[in-house]
DNA sequence: CTCTTAAGCTACTAGCAGTATCTTAAGAGA
DNA sequence: TCTCTTAAGATACTGCTAGTAGCTTAAGAG
């Protein structure tokens, strides 16, 4: 090979490559060499850019993410609204992406640091959807104040995580995800401000 | 040396090498030849009764559970019980049998049959608490029969479980379990049966 | 045209899962 | 007590991968 990248162009294929092989075989079976290749480089070139193969999976991951902002949807009720933001974040979780999120996190819990910039990346994506449809509801008079907490805004999303934890790479089926919706989001958003609470203090 | 232990004696030293390396160090970090080691036998020894690196730890994790079982809490009240339940869970949850439990998980994911063995051990440890403290406040005519779902009666520990699978290793706060238990348990469990359900089917 | 930088190449270390082979102790049966 | 089968133990090996080192040479700036 006579040409020769350098810089950005460089660092671009790197990345592209890596994109390619975490989406074909996972981040578990991804490997330099593998991605050298690829790219049409070697090893060491990854290296002196990224300081493991983690870090250069976490900026793959980045670069692989869709970059415009999505639309909240608008269904009229705070049921669909739940459903469609579920359903939408139930689509990610079961895509590729999603697997190789929850192999990335997987694999860099002894890494703090690396924990918090990816779990942040994770929850901003959602939390302002579900706020603002509750806020929506709430100006219907769906539901009461109480609901507007980050807690109750992200349970449903929070569960869904959880079965993925539980039920490996396979989607969660449509049934669960209502059953989310109608069983836990929906009570707590639309329950009444205050039925028989601070029952104890013991 | 010039002992030889063999059959169960044997089965059960290296079972016990594989709890401490793994309580010491963790399933990542665990190797066959440190078990082998520490057992003061061989490798090839182990792979005669394991045909993996992951189902021998998945037997010593087995190996290192508590055996007896233990008592549901009786507060006299559905928060105080689920706060007993949740503690206990998340102790579980930051010790080194969690930390374990969740490291086999995440290396289990492609096996969908080391999977189903794994989770159903970790359900079956909880839910039937759950329903019977249910059970209990319902007697009490403190929650009413929409609550008695699974997944009502198991929405604490899965909210906990996403906290670990998204913060680490790190043991959650006493704070946050209250927040799920007074911001999500009780308000699910004791809400009014049916306040505006069933608001459109679209 | 020259000189610095970094890309590309090749070879290396170190660590680990899993396999193979051979020797020899344990223990059962005669 | 002797013998014979089984499996424990020791050792060495394959194959794979992360990460490192050093050398050669193209790119591109001045």
């Amino acid at each position: 090979m006579t040409t020769r990248r350098r810089g950005a162009a460089l660092e671009e294929a790197i990345l592209q490559a890596a994109v390619e092989e975490l989406t074909e075989v996972g981040y578990r079976e991804l490997t330099m060499d593998g991605v050298a290749a690829r790219a049409g480089t070697a090893k060491n070139v990854i290296y002196r850019r990224w300081p493991s193969r983690a870090a250069l999976c976490i900026a793959a991951y980045r670069h692989m993410l869709p970059s415009g902002p999505d639309s909240t949807p608008d269904t009229g009720s705070l049921r669909g609204d739940a459903l469609a933001l579920l359903t939408r974040a139930n689509d990610r979780m079961s895509s590729p992406v999603g697997r190789i999120l929850r192999q990335l996190l997987a694999d860099i819990q002894s890494d703090p640091e690396r924990m918090r910039e990816l779990r942040d990346q994770v929850a901003r994506a959602g939390v302002s959807h579900w706020l603002t449809v509750l806020a929506r509801a709430a100006s219907r008079g769906e539901v009461g104040q109480q609901a507007l907490t980050p807690r109750v805004a992200t349970v449903a999303v929070d569960l869904l995580r959880n079965e993925y934890a539980l039920n490996g790479a396979t989607a969660v089926s449509p049934e669960v995800l209502t059953e989310i919706v109608d069983q836990v989001f929906v009570p707590l958003a639309t329950q009444a401000p205050a039925p028989s609470d601070a029952s104890s203090r013991d």
